[in-house]
DNA sequence: TGTACATCAGTGAACGCGCGTTCACTGATGTAC
DNA sequence: TGTACATCAGTGAACGCGCGTTCACTGATGTAC
C-alpha cells in the first residue's frame, strides 16, 4: 500500500529517530533492523526502500543527530554551563537522547566510513564552539582548555555510566563539573 | 587428545590473552569464539571446556586484564607521567594492548553483570592511586583532580581514536597532556 | 470534476549465512598395580 | 621400573537460532484523459 509523499518523508524521519535512539541505548549490534522498523511503526520489509543497508542507516542516523536539517542557532552557553547539563543524572540515565561521543565513541573509533567522518566534523565544531568561551588569555590557551574540557566531559560520562556504584557515579560527574568551573 | 596439566593452564591463559586483545581491538560482538580460539592456537570445540559461555569469557578476561594474578607493585608515577604514556600515538594505535576504559567503556556502560562490576573496582583503584600524586592542597582537592584527570585521559583517548584527521587526533592528545601537567 | 490506470511504499514470508553451542569421538596423560 | 587402563582436553562435524536482506504481492496514491 503506497503512502503519500508526506507520509513517506515522515516515515523516514521516524526510522532515523528510532535508529538514533536505539543505537545510543544498545549499540549498533544490540539493535536489529526489525526492531528499529517496529519502533518507527513499520515492518522490516520497508526498510530497504529507505536505506541501502544497516550500515547506511548508521551513517545517515549520525548525520541526522550531529547535523540536523533544522540548523538551530549555535548555543552561546559557556563550557561550564554546558557541562552542567552534560554531566547530569538526566543525561547519564537517558543515553537514547544524549551525546553520541559518550554512547558510541569507542565503537566509532574502530570503524572506517562516513559515520566516523561525520563525527570528526562534529568534534571539530564542538571544539570551535567551546574555544569561544573557554578560559584562557590567548586563543591558543582557550582552544587547549576547550579540547581538554570536552575530553573531560566525554570521559566523565563514560566513567559515570560504567560505575555500578551510584555514589561514585555521581561523584565523578560532580567533581568533573567542579573542575570545569575554573 | 588430553594434554598435560601445565599445557591446560597455559592454554587457558592463551585464550584469555587472545580474548582480551581481540575484544579491545574489535569489540565484543566484533569477535567470534572461533576466532579467539584460533588466535590461541586451538579449535573452537575446546572452548566450553574452559568457559561456560562467551559472556563468561568476557567477564574473566576483564578480571585477567584489570586484576592480573601477578600483583605487580603499583606504579608510583604521577598522574602527569602516566598521562604521557597514556596519551601517546603508541597507545592510541595499539588498542589491543591498551586501556579497557577507552576501548570498551561505552559498551560496558550498557551491560549489567560481573564485567561491569570488575571495571568499577578498577575505576576506584585508579582514582585512589592518582589521588596520591594529583595536585591539590587537601585530600579532597587531590581526589577531585584525580577524577577529572582520569576522565580527561579516557575522554581524550576516545576522541583521538574517533578523529579521522591525524593532526586533530595528535592535537587532542597533546593539549590534554599539557593541561594535565599543571 | 470524475474515472481508469500506472506507480510504488509497505507487507510478510522466505532465504542464506554466521555464530554460539553441543556432542561423539580421539588419543595423550597419568594413575593403579 | 614397566604395563594396562581410566580419564579427559582437544577435535571437527553438526545443530538451531537470529539476523540482514530479498521478493512477490497488496492496495492507496496521484496522474492522464
Amino acid at each position: 500500500m503506497k503512502v503519500s509523499k508526506e507520509q513517506l518523508a515522515e516515515n523516514r524521519q521516524r526510522i532515523l529517530d528510532a535508529a538514533a535512539r536505539l543505537f545510543r541505548e544498545r549499540g549498533f549490534e544490540g539493535v536489529t533492523v526489525a526492531e528499529i522498523m517496529a519502533a518507527a511503526g513499520l515492518t522490516h520489509g520497508a526498510f530497504y526502500g529507505h536505506f541501502s543497508s544497516k550500515e547506511d542507516l548508521i551513517a545517515q542516523s549520525f548525520a541526522h543527530v550531529l547535523f540536523p536539517d533544522s540548523d538551530k542557532t549555535e548555543d552561546e552557553k559557556t563550557m561550564a554551563d554546558y557541562a552542567g547539563v552534560y554531566l547530569s543524572a538526566r543525561h547519564r540515565d537517558g543515553p537514547g537522547n544524549g551525546c553520541l561521543f559518550s554512547t558510541l565513541g569507542s565503537e566509532v573509533g574502530r570503524t572506517k566510513g562516513p559515520a566516523r567522518h561525520t563525527m570528526t566534523q562534529a568534534l571539530k565544531r564542538r571544539i570551535e564552539i567551546f574555544s569561544q568561551t573557554a578560559p584562557g588569555e590567548t586563543p591558543e590557551e582557550r582552544r587547549r582548555a576547550a579540547i581538554a574540557g570536552w575530553a573531560a566531559m566525554v570521559g566523565a560520562m563514560v566513567l559515570a555510566r560504567i560505575s555500578d556504584d551510584p555514589a561514585l557515579s555521581d561523584e565523578i560527574m560532580q567533581e568533573t563539573r567542579e573542575v570545569l568551573r575554573t
